[in-house]
DNA sequence: GTAGTATACATCGATTACCGATGTAGCGGT
DNA sequence: ACCGCTACATCGGTAATCGATGTATACTAC
């Protein structure tokens, strides 16, 4: 279950939004998911899902429906909405120019920039 | 001065420690520099600066000494110990496990990987 | 049948990082 | 005289997220 990796900061709606771009998803299938894709180097708790499962959904990111036709508990299946989608590309966007900015100043070696 | 760009989210003991690594700067200065180096994307105010400069001294990875040699008020100068040097290794490497797990989550164009 | 484990939902309090406002002060220009 | 820039510093608030805890279902093993 791989907890105790690096924290999320900043990037916990983009992960999950980006997961459910693949396909609608409960809540615990997507913290696993999100773990898979970075080879457990993500990883977060409860506390820290499902709050932000509720926020994406008031912000009409994301819709829920419960589905109870499978075995085990009754899980709520999140799907992205086409707010989310833009939500998304507005994310992935601010996370390159971020990501981009912090590696100009951090420095170290470059990474293979185009000339 | 350029404030209201995005927030600095985990990063700033870093950015601070690139920035003494090209050569010893005051505080305020520092700040300045990031603004510089990062094309005004990356900024912050006084009350994030001077708490997280006395942290990295406290923790040994800057010194200080005062500066009143030139104009105007006098200058608190830091230098990169070599523990902060040791630091700010370990920051990058960090910072590139991170965003490139980020990366490999969040999706969207992939950045020209290796084959 | 009941104990243990995995799935799956949810809440709450504490912690941490960071931001914004505010204050002091020296110096240069007009 | 005053404004603006440099340069230091502190303090209170807020937002993100972490950790612990609680509930319930279902499968497996004994």
């Amino acid at each position: 279950m791989a907890r105790s990796s690096i924290h999320i900061s900043g990037n916990l709606f983009g992960l999950i939004l980006a997961v459910l771009e693949s396909a609608p998803l409960h809540g615990y299938g997507i913290a696993r998911e999100i773990e898979i894709r970075s080879s457990d180097a993500l990883s977060f708790g409860e506390g820290t899902l499902y709050p932000a499962l509720r926020a994406l959904e008031q912000d009409g990111f994301i819709e829920a429906r419960w589905d109870t036709s499978g075995t085990g508990p009754a899980k709520k299946v999140y799907e992205l909405t086409p707010d989310g989608k833009a939500e998304l590309a507005r994310i992935r966007e601010a996370w390159r120019d971020y990501s981009r900015s912090i590696d100009q100043v951090l420095g170290g070696l470059p990474k293979m920039q185009s000339a």
